[in-house]
DNA sequence: CATGAATGAGTGTTCATTCAT
DNA sequence: AATGAATGAACACTCATTCAT
């Protein structure tokens, strides 16, 4: 993909595609930085395009305005998650469900442990009016409705039944993965270790599709 | 305790406590209606006053900032929550499980259903710092390690042992609870209809409950 | 006028109306004596109110935003010349058209002369968009509508007839007026005094209303 | 002096300076579109430059800065009048005093005419300070000086006796026909027709001039 | 000469908060 | 205790101008 670009000699690389990507993703990067360190109440577009090493007149150029990088930031956010779950689906959709659901579980979580100040404060500081954005529960129910379609027939006969629709155990499915493994890694009572909300989370998710 | 209150017989009954609590209330009324109508991004401590009917410097007489009003719509919609669960726990104490669980959930969705826009903002784009208000999940654990206790029998003897501890159920099932609830008001598949949503939830719940 | 309001002694004098009205002119007085001293281009709604001895934010209680503050000041100015016109057409309306007319000129030249380096900025300078705020030579067509009309005698038989009507008369006389007032002041001839530039403006325009 | 380009035959002439005429043409052009469209306040250099069709870059080339377009348009616009003027008084040279001032006053109404939006934004909303350009009165005091000079005999043997001199003159009719032409096509009573106007300030000019 | 991305000083304006009345 | 005028720090955002390409 960038090979064919390279592999031309008289070229000055696209300057703008590449060093805008950079400067977009530095801003984002710079606003991430400053939500972690300072909250999100001492966040401004000033700083961050400070932090974020360009000039605020630049960052004027890539986000009309600061709620735009909000904005942006969740997107990057979802669609993080998103590839994270879907990478998931795929590896194991030749698997058995509870192999699929397992990693899916396991990938959730790992993909808010990498940075769960960062998800902790985007969650509950940084407004994200549910504008244009498919709320993060739909993405996750079509991809579940796809990956639990292909696997209709470990479930049995009888378990797409009799109004049992793909939709109504993609819905309590979805939910369940995302309730069950955002409470794991931030919400579990003491006594619980990490590793037995997991499994436990897979062990109700895999009895819920098994009846 | 109220003793200079008591002292004066002939007087109206601790007008302050009452004006106060009162005015406290108009102030939170306020901003709900605000942020109802012209969403967070246009809420300013001024207007709230004025659309409460007091001045803004009464306002700080009961609120020591913007962020404590805040804090305080957060709190009172986690207590009215609370306050609907523990009496759907309370009133099913001696019933089933089933029947418990389905007046819970149904408690939750009404209790949301009654201004959803409301609960959208406050979820959305109110911040809520997670300084010192449990989360709402914990209390819901908390109630819910209590009613599943009180069930103990009808789960049969084998249901709650091996490390299937008290707190690991009361883990899942609240956050099935919390998630479905919501998901069945704000997120479901148009394919499903809200009964038919909070149905499968509850069948979930009692799934997972009687394995 | 005032006598009335101090003969009540219990009485703190309306404070708001007062102070505000006070406020409200120190904030034009900053603008002008900015104006005056940097010009137009250095003027901002900080230093405004900095000059003014008020803070900004009292300063956007009074004009909603910068160029209100300048349609104020054109506004502060139109009814300065405004009255002084007005002064001398009632001090001469029993006067001969001769006397009449050299006091509004002279009227017209001292008005500006008073401060003119800021009739000159606040004419060059300052956008005066014509929103609402009636063109000036419309207010001195009206009063000399009436002026003229209080001598048709003086004008003789003749004068008013055929189709010449007040209209006619009153926009040549109000433009004259205007035009070589603000002429004799700002663009005459070195060669020309201001009393032979002003003798002439009064002797033209009486030659216009005689014949 | 155009000898470097007289020295190449086949080339096609001043292919620079014409096209930085058309250029700086354009550049005026697009920044009068602007303020007739968009008003005074929406103008940027960096519009202008787009709507001319030029990058931000060649226009710093023909202007130093933003005010220099001012300038410059004010420039050209006196220049226009100017030349319209010039050519009546031409025209006119050998033809009565009537029809010279007919004809001034009808050129002078019909240069604005051409775009009164716009002529009412330049003297309105542009920022004009005097600094070098003549104030276009002078202009036209110095062409009427001319003009009147050269009718002396008409005006009789006294007229331009006794301190009444060329300059006295000039300045009268010079701000006679500006304001008079100005008055008539933008601030004329309702009850005046433009016809009527325009001849009502011919009919005093020439009464002045014969007196 | 042309370009237009980048700059950043500077602007208008807001709004949480105070405090004299 | 209530008021609301006054405050001014702080902010989002603009736009004239530059300069590397």
């Amino acid at each position: 993909m960038k090979a064919a670009v390279s592999r031309n000699p008289s070229w000055r690389r696209r300057p703008r595609q590449r060093r805008a990507r950079l400067t977009f993703e530095s801003i984002l990067d710079a606003a991430v930085r400053i939500l972690k360190c300072q909250g999100a109440s001492s966040i401004t577009t000033n700083r961050i395009a400070q932090v974020a090493g360009v000039s605020i007149g630049s960052l004027y150029q890539y986000f009309p305005d600061k709620s735009a990088i909000f904005v942006a930031l969740h997107g990057r956010h979802l669609d993080e998650i998103d590839r994270v779950i879907q990478s998931s689906l795929v590896e194991c959709a030749s698997s058995s469900l509870e192999v699929l659901i397992g990693a899916t579980v396991e990938s959730m979580v790992n993909a808010h442990q990498a940075d769960p100040e960062l998800y902790q404060v985007l969650a509950t500081e940084v407004p994200h009016r549910a504008d244009g954005t498919q709320p993060f529960a739909v993405r996750l129910h079509n991809a579940f409705k796809l990956a639990i379609a292909s696997h209709t027939q470990e479930l049995g006969r009888e378990a797409l039944r009799k109004g049992r629709n793909l939709d109504k155990v993609a819905f309590v499915v979805a939910h369940m993965v995302e309730s069950l493994s955002h409470g794991a890694l931030f919400r579990r009572p003491a006594a619980l270790s990490l590793q037995e909300a997991k499994a436990e989370a897979v062990r109700a998710i895999l009895l819920y599709l098994r009846t």
